[in-house]
RNA sequence: GGGCGCUUAGCUCAGUUGGUAGAGCGCUACCCUUACAAGGUAGAUGUCGCAAGUUCGACCCUUGCAGCGCCCACCA
C-alpha cells in the first residue's frame, strides 16, 4: 500500500464509499441470533425536496452510535425509509405533473405522469387521476428524489444496510397499516363515529390533536348587547361574533353574583332572536371580556366540551369550506321568534368566508337594535383590537374550525396510565426529555383522529353497505380481509359484491378517506421487522434496540409508535430513544425548510470532506441544539489531516525497522508504560461515554489524548524510535506508537470512518480488512503490557518540554536552539519521573547532556510544576 | 398559568460524586523543526446570569429572581 504524501479527502472518500458498498461492510446478517444484533429504527425522512444539515446532523449522530455498536461485534440491522406518504408529496406531485387524485376515478394502465414544462400549473387545469394512478406519479417522482438522497448519505458514510429500504406509500407499508388498522378495530380501539372534530378548511380535512401549533394572530373583542327574555339585557363580548347565528346557550360562572338572577332565564340574540337558556357554567371566567359569553357551536375546545355535556342541539353554520352554509330558520335547531327577521339577517351572512361574515355581522348588529327595545343598537363601541394565539393546522393558512363529520379515531384517552408505563420501560436519553412525552400523555384531551379528507395516502380498508334507499350504514362496516390487503375500497370490490353494486340501492360504497400520515408512520418498527408478513424475522428483530429522532416530534412520532406497539404486541417498541437537538441558524433560530434559512449539505462535503462534517455533528451533544458554525468544520479537517500526518509517521517508522515486527511484548521503557497507561484511561472513557449514546464525550477523550500524545509523548520518542542505539529501546517505542495508532484509529473510526479506514489500510499487520468491523479498543489487549512504576512520568516530561518551548519562544528562537543548561527543580517523585525518560526528554528538548542539573525542593507540593531555568546557546543567525 | 432545558473567555462549547476555572476558534508573538506550513510552539483574556442559604470550602447542592429557548394549557 502506497501512502500518499497529501491527503485529497474527496479522492480517498469516494474510493472507500466504493469500496465499502462492493464488500458489503454493512450488509446485516439475518442469521446472528437477536441478543447479538443492534437493530435501528431509523427515521424515514420525508422526501420531498431536498435534505438540509440539519438532518446531516442527525442521522450522523445516529450513525456513530451504530458504529461503535459494529465494533463492538454485534450485527447491525440499520435500515432506511423514505416517507413519501402525505401532504407534502402530494402537493409536489400536483405541481410537477400537474394532476390532481380522484379516487372515484377508475384507474388507467397505460398512463403515465408528464412533467409540467415551464410555468407552475394552474389549480384548475390540473388533469384528474385515479389514486392508483396517483400513487405511481408519486413512486416516480420520489424514487428520484431518493436516488438523491441515498447518494448523499452513502457520501456523508452513513452505514446503512441499502437493501433494507422501504417507502411509506409502497405496498408493504400500506398493506401493514392497513393491518395495523384492522387489528385496532378487532381489538376494539379503533372506531368510527360522528362528532365535532377539529378541520382544516383549505385542506377540508379533519386534523389531530398533535398537528395543532398556536399562532399569534389579530382580533377584536365584540361587545353585544343580548336580551333577557322578559325584560332587561346584558353583554357579552367575543371574538368570533360571525358565530352569533350557531349560540346555543349564554353561560356565566355559577358563584358570579352579577348574572345569578339571569340563570335559568332565556336570553334572546340580536338579529337572529333565537331564545336561549342562560345557565352556570364553571368554565366561565368572571375577569375575563364581560364574565358571561355566548356558547357557539363551535367556536373553541371549551365550546365543544361544554355541548357535550349540555344535551343541547348543535347549531352547525360553518360549511366544509370555511364559507357559511344556507340554512332556514324555523327549522329545528335554529328555531327563532322572528323566523322571517332572522332568515332576512342570516341571508346577508350565508355564502360568505369565516372573514366576510365577520365583517357584515359586524353592520348589521351595529345598525339592529330590535332584540333591544330601541335601547341602541346590539353593537356596543368599536371592536377591541387584541392578538391572541389561535389554533392552526401546522401546515394550514387559516385557524382551524369545530365540524361534526365522521371520522375514524384510535382510543388514547382511556390508557393514559398504560402509555406512561411504556414510556418508563424505555430509556429516554437525554433522561429529561422524558418529561416531554408524559406531559403529552397527560394533557391528551380528545382520541387520535385517523381519519383525513385527502385522496392520497393509505387508504380505510373498508367499505360500507348502502341501504335500500342508498343510504350508507356506517354502523356495520365491510372490513377487508387481512389476506387481501393492500386494497383501495374505491377500485377494489369487498368479498360477496361486484363492481356494478357500488353506489347503487342495496350495494356498496368504499370509505373515501386515507390514514393519517403518523397512522403509517407508526409502524416503521414493525414496517421494517416484517411484522405480520413474515413473523420469523419479525421475531428477531424486535422490539428495536434503537429509535433516533428529533425531539420536537415526541408528541407525534415517538408517541403513535408506543401506543400501536403496546396496543398491537403489548410491548415498547424500542429500549432507547435518542433525541438529538435542533441546528440553529447563526441568529439561533430553527433551521427549517419553511422559515428558508436552510443550508444544504452538498457543497459543504465537497468544501469541509465528509469527515470534517461528521466531526462537527458529533461534537454535538444529544437533545442540545446546535448553532451553525463553519469553524467547526475546519476543526475537524484539521483532526483528519493529523490523524493522516500521523499515521504516516508511525507507518514509515514501522517500516523501516528490520526483522522481527515490533509487538506488545517490546514495550518495557518507562515513558513507554506510561503512555499505554494514557491508552488504558482514554479507552475507558470513551468506551463509558458510548455506552451511555455520548458519542461526543468519547470523541472529545479521544481527541484531547490523541493532541496530548502528538504534541508530548510522540516528540520525546521521535529520536529513540528513528534511530535509537539500543535496539530494545527503539523497539519499545516503536511498539507503543503502534498500539497508539491503532488504538486512536479506532477511537475515532465511528465518528471519521473515510480517514480511519485510510490509515488502516496502511498498516501491514491489520487482522481485519475493514477497520469498521475491527473490535473496539478493550482494556484486555493491553494487559501484556506493565503499570508504569510511577503514574506522572508523561506529565512531568511534558511540562518540562513545555517550559524548554517557552523559553525558546520567548527568546525568539527556533526550536531546534540547544539548551546548554537546564535546572529542574521539583519534588523527588517528579525528578525521579524525569530521570527515567532523561534520554528522551534531552533529544526531544535539544538540551546538552551535561548542562542537566536537578535539585529536589522540599517546599514543592506533588501537583506543582516542576520549577525549570533553562539557559540557551547563543543563535548563530 | 404549568412544565422542561439553558445562562461559564470576544465566539462555539466542556466542566464526571462540592476542593485554586478548561478546550477549540479568534487574537498576538515566534518558529521551515527530518509526520504535519492545509503546519508547529507559546502568550493574553473570566465577579462561572443575579441574590440569599447550606458548608471549613459552591460553577457544582437548596431557595428565590431575571433573561433566553422549547413543550403544554388558556383562547369567550
Amino acid at each position: 500500500m502506497t501512502i500518499p504524501k497529501k491527503y485529497k479527502a474527496g479522492e480517498i472518500e469516494t474510493r472507500w464509499q466504493d469500496h465499502w458498498s462492493e464488500r458489503g461492510v454493512y450488509d446485516w446478517k439475518p442469521d446472528v441470533p437477536r441478543e447479538n444484533t443492534f437493530t435501528v429504527d431509523t427515521p424515514p425522512p420525508t422526501v420531498s425536496g431536498s435534505l438540509h444539515v440539519g438532518h446531516v446532523f442527525s442521522y450522523t449522530q445516529t450513525d456513530l452510535i451504530v458504529r461503535y455498536q459494529r465494533m463492538q461485534g454485534k450485527n447491525i440491522f440499520y435500515p432506511m425509509g423514505w416517507d413519501d406518504n402525505g401532504l407534502p408529496t402530494e402537493r409536489r406531485v400536483q405541481n410537477v405533473y400537474g394532476i390532481s387524485c380522484n379516487p372515484r376515478l377508475p384507474y388507467e394502465k397505460d398512463w403515465k405522469p408528464e412533467p409540467q414544462s415551464g410555468k407552475k400549473s394552474k389549480k384548475s387545469d390540473a388533469v384528474e387521476v385515479s389514486r392508483k394512478n396517483f400513487i405511481e406519479a408519486c413512486e416516480i417522482l420520489t424514487g428520484d428524489d431518493e436516488k438523491a438522497f441515498e447518494a448523499l448519505w452513502r457520501r456523508l458514510g452513513l452505514s446503512v444496510d441499502w437493501s433494507l429500504q422501504y417507502a411509506t406509500i409502497d405496498d408493504h407499508c400500506r398493506k401493514l397499516s392497513q393491518y395495523s388498522f384492522l387489528d385496532l378495530v378487532e381489538k376494539g380501539f379503533a372506531y368510527s363515529h360522528e362528532a365535532p372534530t377539529m378541520w382544516d378548511i383549505d385542506f377540508r380535512t379533519a386534523v389531530a390533536q398533535a398537528e395543532l401549533e398556536d399562532r399569534e394572530m389579530p382580533g377584536a373583542y365584540h361587545d353585544i348587547k343580548f336580551a333577557v327574555e322578559g325584560g332587561g339585557d346584558f353583554t357579552i363580548s367575543t371574538t368570533r361574533p360571525e358565530l352569533l347565528a350557531a349560540c346555543i346557550a349564554v353561560v356565566a360562572h355559577p358563584d358570579d353574583k352579577r348574572f345569578k338572577d339571569l340563570f335559568g332565564k332565556h336570553a334572546i340574540t340580536p338579529l337572529f332572536h333565537a331564545k336561549v337558556p342562560i345557565l352556570p357554567a364553571e368554565h366561565a371566567d368572571p375577569e375575563k371580556g364581560t364574565g358571561i359569553l355566548m356558547v357557539c357551536t363551535f367556536g373553541d375546545v371549551m365550546d365543544v366540551e361544554w355541548w357535550k355535556s349540555s344535551k343541547l342541539p348543535a347549531k352547525q353554520i360553518i360549511g366544509r369550506d370555511g364559507r357559511l352554509i344556507e340554512l332556514d330558520y324555523g327549522t329545528a335547531p335554529f328555531t327563532s321568534e322572528n323566523p322571517e327577521l332572522a332568515n332576512s339577517n342570516y341571508g346577508e351572512l350565508s355564502g360568505l368566508t369565516i372573514k366576510q361574515a365577520q365583517k357584515k355581522i359586524v353592520e348589521l348588529l351595529a345598525a339592529d337594535g330590535s332584540a333591544v327595545d330601541g335601547n341602541g343598537t346590539a353593537l356596543l363601541g368599536e371592536p377591541k383590537q387584541i392578538m391572541h394565539p389561535v389554533k392552526f393546522f401546522e401546515k394550514g393558512d387559516r385557524p382551524v374550525e369545530f365540524l361534526t363529520t365522521r371520522q375514524w379515531f384510535v382510543k388514547v384517552c382511556d390508557y393514559k396510565e398504560e402509555l406512561l408505563a411504556q414510556g418508563r420501560k424505555i430509556s429516554w436519553h437525554p433522561e429529561y426529555m422524558r418529561a416531554r412525552y408524559e406531559h403529552w400523555v397527560e394533557g391528551l384531551n380528545t382520541d387520535w383522529c385517523i381519519s383525513r379528507q385527502r385522496f392520497f395516502g393509505v387508504s380505510f380498508p373498508v367499505w360500507y353497505p348502502l341501504g335500500e334507499n342508498g343510504e350508507p350504514n356506517y354502523d356495520s362496516p365491510i372490513y377487508a380481509k387481512a389476506e387481501s390487503l393492500p386494497v383501495d375500497p374505491m377500485s377494489d370490490v369487498p368479498e360477496g359484491y361486484t363492481e356494478d353494486q357500488r353506489g347503487q340501492a342495496g350495494g356498496f360504497i368504499g370509505d373515501p378517506d386515507v390514514m393519517d400520515t403518523w397512522a403509517t408512520s407508526a409502524l416503521t418498527p414493525q414496517i421494517a421487522s416484517g411484522w405480520y408478513t413474515n413473523s420469523e424475522r419479525h421475531a428477531g428483530l424486535y422490539p428495536m434496540d434503537l429509535r433516533p429522532q428529533a425531539h420536537d416530534i415526541i408528541r407525534t412520532w415517538a408517541f403513535v409508535t408506543i401506543l400501536k406497539s403496546w396496543m398491537h404486541e403489548g410491548t415498547i417498541p424500542w429500549s432507547h430513544i435518542a433525541l438529538s437537538g435542533w441546528i440553529l441558524d447563526p441568529d439561533r433560530k430553527k433551521m427549517s425548510k419553511s422559515k428558508g434559512n436552510v443550508v444544504t449539505p452538498d457543497h459543504l462535503l465537497t468544501e469541509y470532506s465528509s469527515d470534517g462534517v461528521r466531526y462537527w455533528a458529533a461534537r454535538a451533544r444529544l437533545g442540545t441544539d446546535t448553532a451553525f458554525d463553519d469553524k467547526v468544520f475546519k476543526i475537524g479537517q484539521k483532526l483528519v489531516l493529523k490523524i493522516f500526518n500521523m499515521g504516516k509517521f508511525v507507518v514509515s517508522l514501522l517500516s523501516q525497522l528490520e526483522g522481527e515486527p515490533v509487538s506488545k511484548a517490546d514495550i518495557s521503557e518507562p515513558l513507554d508504560l506510561a503512555q499505554i497507561e494514557e491508552l488504558r484511561a482514554t479507552i475507558a472513557k470513551a468506551t463509558k461515554s458510548f455506552e451511555a449514546f455520548d458519542y461526543a464525550t468519547a470523541l472529545q477523550a479521544a481527541e484531547d489524548s490523541f493532541w496530548k500524545t502528538c504534541d508530548f509523548y510522540l516528540e520525546l520518542v521521535k529520536t529513540r524510535a528513528y534511530k535509537g542505539e539500543d535496539l530494545a529501546a527503539r523497539r519499545s517505542a516503536l511498539a507503543t506508537l503502534k498500539e497508539s495508532l491503532l488504538v486512536y484509529l479506532r477511537l475515532f473510526a465511528p465518528a471519521l470512518p473515510f480517514i480511519t479506514e485510510e490509515v488502516w489500510s496502511w498498516h501491514p499487520h491489520s487482522t481485519c480488512e475493514s477497520i469498521h468491523h475491527a473490535p473496539w479498543p478493550k482494556l484486555e489487549e493491553l494487559q501484556i503490557v506493565a503499570t508504569p512504576e510511577q503514574d506522572n512520568i508523561l506529565l512531568a516530561a511534558s511540562e518540562v518540554l513545555s517550559e524548554v518551548r517557552k523559553q525558546k519562544s520567548v527568546a525568539q528562537t527556533s526550536l531546534t536552539t540547544e539548551v546548554t543548561q537546564l535546572k529542574v527543580k521539583g519534588v523527588s517523585s517528579k525528578l525521579s519521573a524525569l530521570k527515567s525518560a532523561l534520554s528522551d526528554l534531552i533529544h526531544a528538548g535539544h538540551i546538552t547532556e551535561s548542562g542537566m542539573e536537578f535539585e529536589e525542593d522540599g517546599d514543592l507540593q506533588e501537583s506543582d510544576p516542576c520549577e525549570v531555568q533553562v539557559t540557551l546557546a547563543e543563535s548563530s543567525s
